[in-house]
DNA sequence: AATGGTCCAGTGGTCGGGCCACCCAACCAC
DNA sequence: GTGGTTGGGTGGCCCGACCACTGGACCATT
């Protein structure tokens, strides 16, 4: 039984989450310099009344973001978030600053465009027999929504195209589906053009047909890439 | 003055680092199947005979590598590592698995191969004349090696591109290029071919010239594809 | 002057033990 | 069934302490 879609899955705060937050927001703001030394972990558990295990969860966090580099005996300090490899980083950036969200979509947009048809492409040539059975179980499963179903079937295809990047790049994708893909969805006609879309990649991908595939992938991505960019534009405009 | 090259920079290891790469082991290598239970943290920090908030920081970054999720009052949890979207993943699988780098490597250039040239363009429309510079001053400055200084010339213009995601892929591949470079840059003609081409973008950049930035990329990156991929069988074959 | 050794205050890493917030399952009352 | 209660077990946080490491000051040697 699905849950009532007006239900959004909440986030558990932690006390060290809060913390992480705080720190992110004026390395991304600027407000800390790269290079710059943090106040020593006791300092900030005694400044933000927490305990100093606290603020080394928090810290930890942000080291794995690859926002501060933790020198054992020296101290904290501030790294370039531009130089930064963490996908998630992407993510707290469009949920901190509402302003950047949209040029942060229209490059994910793009992005995923640009190598889309290429994973379509081998997809096509290195799918087996299983990855066509679970696309046919995707598309057939009545209990899923369009959504949900499109991002079943890019991560199949992900999978089939024996590209660990591309695979890693598209579950970045649909974690940002989870949250925008409304912006998409919300139209029924588009919804209707990705059931089709389903079907078409599936038996391209059934045919070993890559000229086919790529194709296919490459009109669907540059269908939403615009239908986004427009859709974009309006609440710009609306907005203001 | 530029240390000897012969020394490279050693990482410093941490208690919670070798629990870590244990429970990553174990979850990568599927002794650990999607969706188990984790012993409590209790229990962990009893069973490797170290203190609970060790095996804490390091369940920490678990959770950050997506491998695990925590929930409060019940338990960790092993999730699908297929479905993680951390880069950093990646690394670690080829620093895990030999037999797995090559595939990796592979993925990575291929992925390289189909931005690149976007990227190119991206940054030949956008650039302004501060990236200019710092082109300027990259490609002049004879301190850096040919590796050092591709690795800046591919960021500025990652910069230039002002698309985020392209950025953030190219510091990755960065991280690659400090450890497998010497793959490409060992060869001499190699490494003039991408003095040329520092040269031949800058050009390119300069004059706005979208298809030219495009084209030039394009070669590059298939260039050094193949002539990877071609190194990876070689040495794949002397190895057996 | 330069080099290398010693020492020391300060910092992050680990330890141990404790309490709190939360989850879950069992049980109970209706 | 349904909803409320209870209790054991879990992760989150706290406290105080010690260990491992760093950087700088100081000193002895060359």
């Amino acid at each position: 039984m699905a849950p009532p879609s007006f239900l959004r899955p909440l986030t558990r705060s932690r006390l060290s989450g809060e913390i992480e937050g705080i720190l992110l927001e004026g390395i991304i703001g600027g407000k800390l310099r790269v290079g710059e030394k943090l106040p020593t972990e006791r300092e900030l558990a005694a400044d933000l009344d927490v305990n100093r295990s606290t603020v080394r969860a928090a810290l930890g966090k942000l080291e794995s973001l690859e926002l501060v580099e933790i020198r054992h005996g020296d101290g904290v300090y501030v790294k370039d978030f531009r130089r930064s490899s963490n996908l998630e980083l992407i993510l707290a950036l469009t949920r901190m600053d509402e302003h950047q969200r949209d040029s942060v979509i229209s490059s994910l947009l793009r992005l995923r465009t640009i190598f889309g048809p290429d994973m379509a492409f081998l997809a096509s040539q290195n799918r087996t027999d299983d990855h066509l059975r679970s696309l046919r179980e995707v598309i057939r499963e009545s209990r899923l929504s369009v959504l949900e179903k499109d991002i079943l079937v890019h991560h199949v295809i992900a999978l089939a195209s024996t590209n660990v990047l591309y695979l890693l790049l598209l579950n970045f994708f649909n974690k940002f589906m989870f949250e925008y893909g409304y912006l998409y969805f919300e139209d029924p006609e588009n919804a209707r053009r990705s059931v089709l879309f389903h079907r078409e990649i599936y038996q391209a991908l059934k045919g070993k047909n890559g000229r086919k595939a790529r194709k296919i992938m490459e009109d669907v991505m540059k269908f939403s890439e615009d239908a986004v960019a427009g859709r974009l534009k309006k609440q710009d405009h609306a907005g203001r």
